[in-house]
DNA sequence: TATTGACTTGGACAGCGTCCATCGTAGGAT
DNA sequence: ATCCTACGATGGACGCTGTCCAAGTCAATA
């Protein structure tokens, strides 16, 4: 059972069932998945899931800080379980496709082949994300 | 006049007057704007161009190389002229406002006050783009 | 100035996500 | 076990961002 089903229900959190199935579909994800795509797999297992309840449950799961949003570019966001562990992340400009990553060192550098999962990188980017002064 | 009009102009562009006006709202661009954005400034001076040149015109000066596209995590992106000077992004996760910053050192190390902005800086993350192996 | 292929137009369309009024239900109270 | 009620779920309408296309227009060359 869900490491992260026990996490949410520890802060408080009605545990549905709609809630429920959210949490195990993300809890084996190797890969990331759209919100589309996690609706489906919930869908299998609780046929009248609407795609509200995943938006509105993920998130939730992103504001408790379990699960973390992945901005693919122009694409549908992708959902990271691993939001404790920290790690940076590898995106496939066709596809959207996520891979996470532990680079160490110069972080702009090349990414060593044993981290890079068959891609071919062309580019690395910092983003820092906060408020600005008028939304301070 | 547009130092990027002439770098533009330099390769081979046709030049309409609607080009020539996308290219004059961004280079005086220190913030950085949507595509909608410059479509109203553009607008202004020449009232019938559409949204379809804007998003064109933007798209061939990307891959140009010429101007670099900021995706700020679910609003639209904004478009950034500096694209020949090396630099990272500041977002404003609310309003999603775009500074340039240019970190030294540790990349995930707390920004300089210098480089901040005023902002209320929360998280770094490192982005790796590229094509995936079933997509390269 | 005539020609022509590249550019522009605007409207339809699609993907992703949000909102809202209404209905259902989890979980505490009895 | 049953009742209550506030919180959650539903689904359909809506909005924003961006793409596509067929038809019309025009910059650049001869």
């Amino acid at each position: 059972m869900s490491d992260l089903l026990e996490r949410l229900r520890g802060r408080g959190w009605r545990l549905t069932s709609q809630r429920r199935v959210v949490a195990q579909v993300l809890d084996g994800d190797h890969v990331h998945l759209t919100a589309d795509e996690i609706h489906a797999r919930a869908a299998e297992r609780l046929p009248e899931i609407s795609r509200a309840t995943v938006y509105n449950t993920l998130g939730e799961m992103v504001s408790l800080g379990e699960v973390m949003e992945v901005s693919t570019d122009g694409r549908a966001k992708r959902y990271d379980p691993n939001a404790h562990r920290p790690h940076q992340h590898l995106v496939c400009s066709k596809c959207g496709t996520v891979r996470d990553v532990h680079p160490t060192g110069d972080l702009l550098a090349e990414l060593p082949a044993a981290e890079r999962f068959g891609f071919t990188v062309s580019a690395a980017e910092v983003t820092y994300r906060g408020l600005c002064p008028s939304c301070g």
